[in-house]
DNA sequence: AACTTTTTTTAGTCTTGGCTAAAGTTGACC
DNA sequence: GGTCAACTTTAGCCAAGACTAAAAAAAGTT
C-alpha cells in the first residue's frame, strides 16, 4: 500500500467508527481502530500521529482520536469513491451485493477527481448504492432521503420499493431465491409472508 | 505502493522494454529499466533479484535481465488490465484518449480476476485498446490482428477504418479537430490530404 | 596489453509502517 | 483511597524499497 492509501484506511476507519451512531463525529479508542484495521494498537498510535500532523485528526491521549472538519471532508470523498464502485460493479458489471466489497475497497483508492465524477455520471447520480447507504455529493453533503425506511416501518396501506439491503451473503441469497432484489415492489401484505429478521434489513422508499 | 505493485511495474517495464522490437523477450539492462521507471540503477538491481527469486526473471550480472515464461505470463496480464482499463475509460466514461494512462495505471493494479473477466466482457471483448494496441486474452494469446497496419501502408485501391492512434496530445485533438477518429474510414485518396507525419501514427484495418 | 570511461553492483543509510515488550494511564472495585 | 485490570503509549527492532557513494566489471582507446 502506498503512504497516500494507508492514510486513507485509518481515515475511513475513523469516519466509520465514529458515526456507527446517530450524532456527530465521535471519539474513537485505538483498540476499535486497531481490531476493524486489522493491525495492532501501537501502529494505530504512530498512524494517528500522522493525521493529526496532517491536520485531519485530532488526539487527547489515552481517550481517543476524532476526524476534525477537514479529515471528515476527505473521509467523505472516500466513502463516495467507494460506494459509487460499488454500484458500477453491480450494475453494470453484473457482481452481486456480497461480491463487491473487497474490489471497491482497492478502486476507492485510486485517485482521479475526473473519474470519480465521470463514474457518478455514466450511473445517473446515484443517491444510494446496492446496500442502501446513502452516496455522499462531491461537496460531501447527502441526498434526499426521505421516505427511505425499513420495511418493518412501512405504513398499513402504503406500498415500497427495495431500494437497498443490509445483510449477509446467506440472507442475500435465500432474498435473490425469493425473488427478492432492488427494485421488488412490497406492499404489507407481502410483508407478513416474509421472515421476521428481513424487516429491519430491507431498505424500502415510499413514493 | 504495495510490495505487489512495486513487483508488477518491474515486470511491465521488463516485458515493455524486452519487446520493443519484433523478437522475443530481449535482455534488458539495468538503466533502461531504471529511467523507464524513474528510479535510480541500484533500485533496479535490487528488485530484479527479488523477481528473479521469485522465478519471473532471470539477471545475468552485468548485461540485464529478462523475463522468464511465467513471468511474461504475468506480465501479459498487466497489460490485458490495462488496456481493458483503457478502453472502459474512452468508451464508457467518454474520456479523451490522451488522458487514461495515468489512470489506467492505477486501475490495472487491482487484484481480482473476476473483475477483468467481467470488464472484457462488458465491453464485448474488445481486440484493440483506443490506442490500438491488441489486448491480450485471458491466456495471453493475441487476437487477430490481420489486416492491421499503419495507414502508411494502404494500399492504391484500399479503404480501411481507424482502429487506433499513437500520437502524443497535441496530434490526438488535431487529428480531433479534422473530424478524425476510431471508426474514421479512409481511403488513399484522404492520405495525401493529410499531414505526413499521421500516416505512420493512425492505425487502419481493411476489412 | 594497459588505461580510461561507462555501466552495474555492493555497501550502508533513510523513511514508512508494521511488530513485541515494557512502561505509563485510566478507571473500576473493593 | 488503594489495588488491579484493561487499555494506550513509548521504546526498540524488522522489512521493503528508495537513495548516495564507493567498488567492481565491461567495453572502448590508444
Amino acid at each position: 500500500m502506498s503512504k497516500t492509501t494507508h492514510r486513507e484506511d485509518h481515515l475511513k476507519a475513523l469516519y466509520a467508527l465514529g458515526h456507527s451512531g446517530a450524532g456527530e463525529s465521535e471519539w474513537v479508542s485505538t483498540n476499535q481502530m486497531a481490531s476493524h484495521l486489522g493491525v495492532k494498537p501501537p501502529s494505530v498510535t504512530a498512524m494517528v500521529h500522522v493525521l493529526t500532523e496532517l491536520g485531519w485528526a485530532e488526539h487527547r491521549p489515552y481517550h481517543g482520536a476524532r476526524l476534525t472538519p477537514a479529515g471528515e471532508k476527505l473521509a467523505l470523498a472516500l466513502v463516495r469513491k467507494h460506494r459509487l464502485w460499488e454500484t458500477f460493479l453491480v450494475e453494470r458489471l453484473g457482481f452481486e451485493w456480497d461480491e463487491v466489497h473487497d474490489i471497491a475497497e482497492q478502486l476507492e483508492h485510486v485517485d482521479s477527481v475526473a473519474l470519480v465524477e465521470r463514474l457518478d455520471r455514466y450511473l445517473g447520480h446515484p443517491d444510494v448504492d446496492p446496500h442502501g447507504d446513502p452516496i455522499p455529493k462531491a461537496d460531501g453533503t447527502f441526498r434526499n432521503m426521505e421516505g427511505v425506511m425499513p420495511l418493518s416501518e412501512l405504513g398499513e396501506f402504503e406500498c415500497a420499493v427495495v431500494v437497498g439491503v443490509k445483510a449477509n451473503d446467506q440472507t442475500l441469497s435465500a432474498m435473490r431465491d425469493r425473488g427478492l432484489g432492488l427494485g421488488s415492489i412490497l406492499t404489507k401484505n407481502d410483508v407478513v409472508t416474509l421472515p421476521q429478521a428481513w424487516l429491519t434489513q430491507l431498505m424500502v422508499k415510499t413514493s
